[in-house]
DNA sequence: CGGTCGATTGATGGTGCTCAACTCGTGTGG
DNA sequence: CCACACGAGTTGAGCACCATCAATCGACCG
């Protein structure tokens, strides 16, 4: 069993620790572990005893508010940590299955072993960085955009990072993000009304169509006109 | 010239790493800088050629969005350090002063040399985490808070990090903040204008005043029951 | 066939933005 | 010393954006 397995190209970052250090990484104890749709797969508070990549299917970070409210932190594609943080420090958020989903599962310690005298530990630090400055961006976006840029901002850029996985087509290429109206609306800080309503602006200028399962990006130079920003 | 000299305690960064491997720690070079109130500190898109911890008085990061409002992420008080992610990948975003501030000023190249084999790395790891967290933390708070609740808010976790560096009082000793409204407008993502309603509501109902040179903490209960969070 | 989940649509209202005028304190140059 | 500009804050009027509540609808499923 190994990660080359994945339908995961060259950004994700299960392939690029296998690339940086193939030996270091092949040695690590690691199963495969399916979750159905909607299952928790980890809970604030704990401290992760394993490592999980996402091998396959769609996941979210998320906190729940003291009134119940749920807070969607960002969406984990194929390829992406999971748990990375619950390496060093007790977790701070939860993690739940989007759609059905199979994971890679590190043991924790073995992991922590492995990247005491490797590159692999160079590695893991750029990546806390890009979660961090990720998390900078998202502040930037729900301080500053209006509901409409919001929502063209996540589907731009979901879109550009499954492009950057191999997971989506060129810029002709429809793709369908399987999200629900629910969550985009707790991840964008919106009502789900509001959503719906937005969404049915972007259709009625063409730019995604609404399918059975999710949005359906058909037209990237109208949400890229729309986002007010580079994209 | 070192670090201890600083008016920081225990929860401070800068005392931390000197704690965590202060043979380490002493032997880097180090420089003390000052720059005045509202100079730029550090530029996004460079990658830092040092490395600074803040000694004395406040400054914060931000980014600029393309229309040319500010997104402040964040503030930066005594004791913390500026720029550890500009040691790995290139900022992105700014650092200004906010008031005069005092630096110590490290060699970026030093500071990666002396790291790589000694547990300041792994400090700076848990460094890297909480900064991710406490953005995730400000996503929510964006996201699902109402304009009081983000100023309370900001009030009482800028009261509570001066109160972990020995910066500040107990809940009885009244607590001035050098912020101008502008500031907290950019960083909670409110206009000047409903960020001087808002606080004017505060004052009115007795849980702070409004100083000439800031915002004073008088009411720590009340406010805390106004955060709708624990605090 | 009833039940549920997600989405849609309408009506209504509140939160917070924008524009504008004004105050107050401070610094500056004639 | 005064005039003036300037930055920061305050206050009012009007309105845009988005939330909330409620009703409905289609798809799917046991």
């Amino acid at each position: 069993m190994n990660c080359a397995e994945c339908p995961v190209r060259d950004a994700a970052e299960c392939h690029a620790l296998h690339q940086q250090d193939p030996e270091a990484f092949a040695v690590l104890a690691r199963a495969r572990v399916t979750a159905p749709a909607a299952s928790l797969i980890l809970r604030a508070g704990e401290s992760a005893s394993r490592v999980f990549t996402l091998y396959e299917g769609w996941a979210f970070r998320f906190t729940l508010m003291s009134d119940g409210r749920r807070q969607i932190l960002g969406f984990l594609l194929p390829g992406d940590m999971i748990s990375l943080r619950g390496l060093f420090r007790r977790m701070t958020f939860s993690v739940q299955a989007l759609s059905d989903v199979r994971l890679c599962a590190f043991d924790a310690e073995d992991f922590r072993e492995a990247i005491k005298s490797s590159p692999l530990r160079e590695r893991l630090v750029q990546r806390l960085i890009l979660d961090a400055a990720a998390a900078d961006a998202q502040v930037a976006v729900l301080g500053r955009r209006t509901a409409l840029q919001r929502i063209v901002h996540l589907i731009l850029d979901l879109d550009g990072r499954l492009k950057n996985r191999g997971l989506a087509g060129g810029d002709d290429d429809d793709m369908e993000l399987p999200l629900r109206q629910n969550h985009i609306g707790d991840a964008l800080g919106l009502s789900r009304v509001h959503v719906s309503r937005t969404l049915a602006v972007l259709r009625d200028r063409g730019a995604i169509a609404l399918g059975r399962s999710g949005i359906v990006l058909n037209d990237r130079a109208t949400l890229r006109g729309l986002a007010g920003e580079v994209f």
